[in-house]
DNA sequence: AATTTGTTAGGTGTTTTTACCTAATGTCCT
DNA sequence: AGGACATTAGGTAAAAACACCTAACAAATT
């Protein structure tokens, strides 16, 4: 294996920095350059592409889902290993389905990232137990959504009050706080609420916030 | 001035292990030591004390806060550098007000890193711009209310058992229901909701299925 | 041996939701 | 002109959620 150019994009200085001495220690890389954003990131892989990228999620501007998405659609011969706080495995499965090639922990050890590294480049993929769980999860919500393809057609429409009024409740609001916000009674909140539950057939509030969520509301 | 001993204590091991390359990299320092949350290294510092700390605030079992609180109290030589991703001012300022040395965003650069850590050392304190700020709006909010001591206590992930209540939440059953299908005493399924809430920092249902969808539960 | 954590369960009281009513507007449609 | 519907608002009352406690017990950890 012939050294190795790496990119780094994050946003916080300090890790970034980190970062880099950490991967110009890895025997195999030869180039380490650094971006603070997505956007930023761009910008340099059109002037040369890197062999790997170590991509994190949260960044401004342009945050590490869409940098990865341009990337591999214009440089598929890039590796993309994202870096990420948390394990969201909706986030992770949906990375992995547009083609990032890793997805790492920020509390990995410094070896896991290494190992990555060569891995990516031999066999286009690592897979670590994140990956897996994340990939089984997501295997078993496809096939629920297939299963349970839900017929809407019956339940009456919501009308743009009553949308309205359901977008407030998912965002953990009162019924008195959403009438104070839209300058109405709290008494008129909780009729519509009501008549949206019966349209739902919801049994309470938790069958609103799913009827949101799978309605594509919020 | 003679070699210095230095402790970095954070949660993410690529950041630990990064920070802990920079810092071996300046020439005063002798001696770096990890500790991945507030627990690890006040037991750390009980063995033997540093030169200085670079603290974390965003950590899990103890967090920065809490650390810095005990060490200031017990062991005043040692000099506190603070890290924290986010500038609120309130916070900054509460930690100067309990002793803090100094106080640096993780997008702060290495060289600033370095200068904070000479100049808590030489002048017991490292004056920036932050703190400047800090001091100044704080001195204004003082004077309208009581400071509160802010909480980085990253949120403890849900148990088993809690994890089958929200699902069950999830399916739009009651408290009662839930109860008696797990036969449990619907005390005992509230008991567990609350925690879940507090857990999610969750207002109220709303919150509990939200979260359910964006980790994957559902 | 002592401490922490998870799980269980209860008490007490307030707030919010939920159900089931009535009823006054105004708009749109046929 | 009359009817259907959306929007507004109110009353009453029960059910559920939410807050804030205490406390016991077992398992794991220090």
């Amino acid at each position: 294996m012939s050294k190795l150019t790496v990119y780094i994009a994050d946003d916080q200085t300090l890790f970034r920095k980190g970062m880099s001495r950490l991967v110009k220690s890895f025997g195999q890389v030869k180039e380490v350059k650094e971006a603070e954003n997505g956007k930023e990131l761009l910008a340099m892989v059109k002037e040369q592409q890197p062999d790997v990228i170590l991509m994190d999620l949260e960044m401004p501007v342009m945050d590490g889902v869409e940098a990865t998405e341009k990337i591999i659609a214009k440089y598929p011969d890039v590796k993309i290993i994202v870096l990420s706080m948390h394990d969201t495995q909706q986030h992770i499965f949906y990375l992995m389905e547009i083609g990032a090639h890793a997805f790492l922990l920020k509390n990995a050890e410094p070896e896991e990232v290494k190992e990555a590294i060569v891995s990516v480049i031999k066999h286009d993929f690592y897979q670590n137990q994140i990956v897996i769980e994340a990939l089984r999860k997501g295997a078993i919500d496809q096939r629920k959504q297939k299963q349970v393809r839900p017929i809407f057609q019956e339940t009456a429409p919501l009308t743009d009050r009553e949308k309205e009024v359901l977008q407030l409740i998912c965002r953990e609001l009162t019924m008195k706080e959403i009438g104070d916000k839209l300058a109405l009674s709290e008494k008129t909140i909780q009729n519509h609420r009501a008549r949206i539950m019966v349209k739902l057939n919801a049994r309470n509030t938790v069958g609103l916030v799913k009827y949101a969520y799978e309605s594509g509301l919020i």
